[in-house]
RNA sequence: GGCCCCUUCGUCUAGCGGUCAGGACACCGGCCUCUCACGCCGGUAACAGGGGUUCGAGUCCCCUAGGGGUCACCA
């Protein structure tokens, strides 16, 4: 099972994988995954100013961490040179680029007019017909756009979009310094690693036509388009550093699981029926370019969270407790205070209380703090005189207990509520507090039964010595 | 401003000429209950507006409005 079929993610790496990009990465994944094509992954830094390697390298442990292999890649555009080169003289030879000695001020100048003059703001073609150029003279190349016409980028998603060449300019492809540009490297790798669909965002749908440009100049077959939807923040305005476009590793950092990312992400635009959740190999199975809607999309965080619920309420208890102690130790907390078994309990009893790996952690603490910290306004309410009569009696009867099930543990519940005529809630709460520090654990008998015996009874003995104070 | 794209509950979406316009998140009730959650049951809430086409329009066409994108020797 192969295809010919091959789509590539291009980031440039000025800056960290952030959701939007991942998005469009997936979805390129995914198309390829589903028709057994190739996923290429390439890297455009060809800006050297604010390329850099750091960027290079969280990219990397983003799709690391996200679980996304490329079948070829990555390829690097600053490693390609010698294939720009190439086209550049091909372009030159006949005829369709020429030599610029305009300086950037004076296109600026001539674009300023056009502006003023209520026209679209262009290069105004003044080297075109100049053939007497001082080889002294700085230069850049352009790429000759016919002035009439119209350039059509026949679009998956969005149909048959028509651009008029008037508006379009004479793009520069090599700059004075003689490093090529985006809009040309882009079509170039595109025709020489032979995408066949290009999947991207939709704010590259007005660059298409200068691409497209290229590939007529070259004689080469234009790929397949389809320009993807974007994501916007809750303001309806692109997301940005300022509202959630935060990158990848964040998510990772503030303990989101990669497969609840990837979901959430992909039915961002895309769906399937009435489905919510997604394996990937499901999404493998269903995804088509059809499916995404054309329409842009809010980034709601409130739903990845429940996505994210979702998946550390059904996922593996091993992996949990890894997560729990690496979390514990970045914490400074020793994970081996409590075996691997009563771990696996405490996150099991946690799972169903954790949007987020962060929140689990949170909520085991008390468990591996030596000291645990009381909330006061807790601590007033239920650590009182008032009961401290109750808290020695259950102390008193869960030093008994031979085994310290949670069985046996809610046994001694019973017998002190019934000698005492009280509801359990009376007792519980109190209890909660001396052990945990807080109101809120999950149910009594679990977490003193996790807690174990010596910790329980220590504990119960500093909320008893607290309430005396 | 020119050009391009988009428009179903607050949000993500189903819908592909005939539906009581469905699901999910969030929200609001209720049940469960030792706290917090989970779970279960129920509820509020949408076809941007206006013209056509059609026996019939959320679905097709046009206009308006709104939102977004793009106009570099950045990517």
């Amino acid at each position: 099972m192969h295809s010919d079929i091959r789509v590539r993610f291009a980031p440039s790496n000025t800056g960290h994988l952030h959701i939007g990009g991942a998005r469009t990465a997936l979805f390129n994944w995914f198309f390829a995954k589903h028709h057994a094509g190739a996923a290429i992954l390439r890297i455009e830094d060809t800006d050297r100013q604010r390329s850099t390697e750091e960027y290079y390298d969280a990219i990397m442990e983003a799709f690391d961490w996200l679980g996304l292999e490329w079948d070829e890649g990555p390829y690097r555009q600053s490693q390609r040179m010698d294939i720009y080169k190439e086209s550049v003289n091909k372009l030159l030879s006949s005829g369709a680029a020429y030599r610029c000695t305009c300086t950037p001020d004076q296109v600026n100048a001539m674009r300023e007019k056009a502006r003023a003059d209520g026209k679209t703001p262009k290069y105004d073609g003044t080297c075109r017909g100049r053939y007497d150029k001082d080889p002294n003279v700085p230069f850049c190349l352009r790429l000759r756009t016919p002035d009439a016409g119209e350039t059509i980028v026949d679009d998956i998603l969005a149909g048959e979009v028509v651009f008029e060449n008037s508006q379009l300019d004479d793009m520069v492809i090599v700059r004075t310094d003689g490093t090529p540009t985006y809009n040309f490297c882009v079509a170039i790798d595109d025709i020489d690693m032979k995408i066949t669909h290009v999947i991207r965002g939709n704010d590259h749908l007005s660059n298409t036509p200068k691409q497209v440009l290229v590939y007529k100049a070259l004689e080469e077959p234009t790929p397949n388009f389809a320009h993807i939807s974007m994501i916007l923040g809750p303001d309806k305005k692109r997301l940005s550093k300022r509202h959630g476009a935060d990158s990848v590793l964040e998510y990772r950092d503030r303990g989101f699981l990669p497969e609840a990312l990837i979901n959430y992400l992909v039915r961002l635009g895309w769906s399937h029926g009435d489905q919510e959740i997604f394996t990937k190999k499901e999404i493998v199975e269903n995804f088509s370019l059809e499916n995404l809607n054309r329409s842009a999309a809010i980034f709601n965080p409130e739903k990845l969270l429940w996505l994210n619920q979702e998946y550390i309420k059904s996922a593996d208890g091993d992996f949990l407790v890894e997560s729990l102690d690496t979390g514990l130790k970045e914490r400074g907390l020793l994970p081996d205070l409590l075996t691997h078994g009563t771990r696996k309990g405490i996150v099991n009893e946690l799972r169903t209380r954790s949007r987020t790996i962060s929140d689990m952690i949170d909520g085991a603490r008390f468990f591996f703090e030596n000291e645990i910290e009381f909330d006061e306004k807790a601590a007033s309410k239920f650590l009182n005189p008032e009961n401290s009569g109750l808290i020695m009696k259950l102390r008193d009867e869960l030093t008994k207990i031979e085994t310290f099930s949670t069985e046996n543990v809610k046994s001694v519940f019973h017998l002190v509520m019934e000698e005492e005529t009280i509801k359990l809630g009376k007792l519980a709460q109190p209890v909660r507090v001396a052990i945990t520090g807080g109101t809120i654990s999950p149910g009594i008998f679990e977490t003193i039964s996790l807690l174990g015996k010596d910790r329980t009874i220590l504990r119960l003995n500093t909320a008893l010595a607290k309430i005396d104070e």
